[in-house]
DNA sequence: AAATGAAGACGAGACGTATCGATTCGAAAG
DNA sequence: CTTTCGAATCGATACGTCTCGTCTTCATTT
C-alpha cells in the first residue's frame, strides 16, 4: 500500500491571488535591484504575504524567478516548419534572439543561469525544466532536416545544437552584446551546406 | 608642484607567504566545498591569516578564486600559428579543450561566470582580465587568416569568436558535458570554407 | 478539523569593518 | 655602520548587519 502521497485532506486552496502577487512582486523587484538584491523577504514584503507562503510552495528564490520569468514573461518555445532546414534554423534564431533581446527576459536569464551554477539542486530544475524544452525544440527541427539529408555533412545534431544555443548564451552572459540579425545570418552560414541554402 | 602621489612611505613588505597560503587555500576549498560553500573566514582559517589580509588585497572571494586559478592552474592562453587557418583553429580548440576538461578548472570556471552575472563589478574584472585575452589571442589567429582570405565568405571573425567561446561556454554550463575531440573536428567544420580545409 | 494565510520572532552563519598588539621594512639621524 | 622611528603589514578577533530558513501565533477558509 503506499500512503497517499498527493491530494492533501480537506483544508484550505492555495490563494491564486498569493501566488500571482509573488510572481509579479519578483519579476518587478529583479529589475529594480538585481539578481543580488534580490531576498525572499523582499518578495514577501512587496507582494504582502508571508515568507512562509513562499518556502512553502518554492524551494529557492531562484526558483520563485524561474516560475515568475515563465508566466509575466511569455517564453514560448518556436519550433518551426517551413519545409527547409535553412529557413527553419533562421526562423528558431530569430524568435530565440526576439526573446533575447528584451532587458528583463536577458537579465532574468543570467540570472537562472548563474544560480544554476552555484545551487546544483536547482541546476538540475533549471536543465530539466527550462534548458532540454529548448534542446529538443530545436532536436525537431534537425531531425526533420537529417531525414531530408540537408544537414551538413560532418555536423550533427547535438554539435548543431551545442553552437546554436552556446551562441546565444554567450553572448548574454560573456560579451553582454544582445544578439543582433547579423548573427542569425552568420550562424546560418555556418550550420548550412553551402550552395544548398535557400534554393531561391 | 604635483604632491608625491604614488611611493608611499616605507611600511612592511607584502608577505608573499601569505599570498600563496591564500591562493592554495581557495583552491582547496572550491574543490571540497563547492563555490557556496566557499567563504572568506574559510580561507582565512585554513590558510592561517587573517580575514583583513585577504580583504586589504582582493575585492572579493570571486576575485581570490580568479587568482587562484591564475596562480594554481596554469590557463595560458594559445596562439598557434601553423600558417593554415583550420590547423590554427584547431590546435587552439584542442588547447582550450584540454584545459576546459580539467574537472577542477571547469568547476572554477563555471563559479568565475557564475559570480560574473551576479556581482556587476567582478563582472567587469572577469571579462577585462580573463575573457578578454582569450578573444583577442583568437582574435589574432582569425586576423592572419582573413588576410590570408582563408576565412570562410559570409563570416566576420567576431561571429567565428562568438561561436568557438560560446560553444565551450555551453558544454561548460549548460550541458556539463565536458567538451570532447569530436566537438573539435565538428566546430572545424562549420567554421572552415568547405573544400579548402586541409590541403592534405 | 485541517490546511492555508499574514506577520514576525528566532538562531545560525557570513559579510565587511574596525581594532589590537606584534612584526618588519625603509628612511633618516647619529 | 648603527640606532631610532614611523608606516604599513601581519594574525586574530570583536562587532553590527544582513539574509536565510525554521518556527510560532493567530485568523481565515473549506
Amino acid at each position: 500500500m503506499s500512503d497517499r502521497p498527493v491530494q492533501p485532506r480537506p483544508g484550505r486552496k492555495r490563494s491564486e491571488e498569493s501566488r500571482l502577487a509573488i510572481l509579479t512582486a519578483a519579476f518587478e523587484l529583479i529589475a529594480e535591484v538585481g539578481y543580488a538584491g534580490l531576498t525572499i523577504e523582499g518578495i514577501a514584503a512587496r507582494s504582502g504575504t508571508g515568507k512562509q507562503t513562499i518556502y512553502r510552495w518554492w524551494p529557492s528564490k531562484a526558483d520563485v524567478l524561474m516560475d515568475a520569468m515563465a508566466t509575466k514573461a511569455e517564453l514560448y518555445v518556436p519550433i518551426p516548419d517551413t519545409g527547409s532546414y535553412a529557413a527553419d534554423l533562421r526562423a528558431f534564431l530569430e524568435a530565440s534572439f526576439t526573446l533575447a533581446r528584451r532587458p528583463a527576459v536577458a537579465d532574468g536569464l543570467r540570472a537562472l543561469m548563474a544560480e544554476a551554477q552555484i545551487d546544483a539542486a536547482f541546476g538540475e530544475r533549471f536543465r530539466a525544466s527550462f534548458l532540454r524544452p529548448r534542446r529538443d525544440a530545436l532536436g525537431i527541427v534537425l531531425e526533420r532536416a537529417r531525414s531530408r539529408g540537408e544537414l551538413p555533412p560532418g555536423l550533427s545534431p547535438g554539435a548543431i545544437a551545442d553552437i546554436v544555443f552556446g551562441t546565444i548564451w554567450y553572448r548574454l552572459l560573456a560579451t553582454r552584446r544582445l544578439p543582433d540579425d547579423r548573427l542569425v545570418e552568420e550562424l546560418v552560414t555556418a550550420l548550412t551546406e553551402p550552395g544548398l541554402e535557400e534554393p531561391s
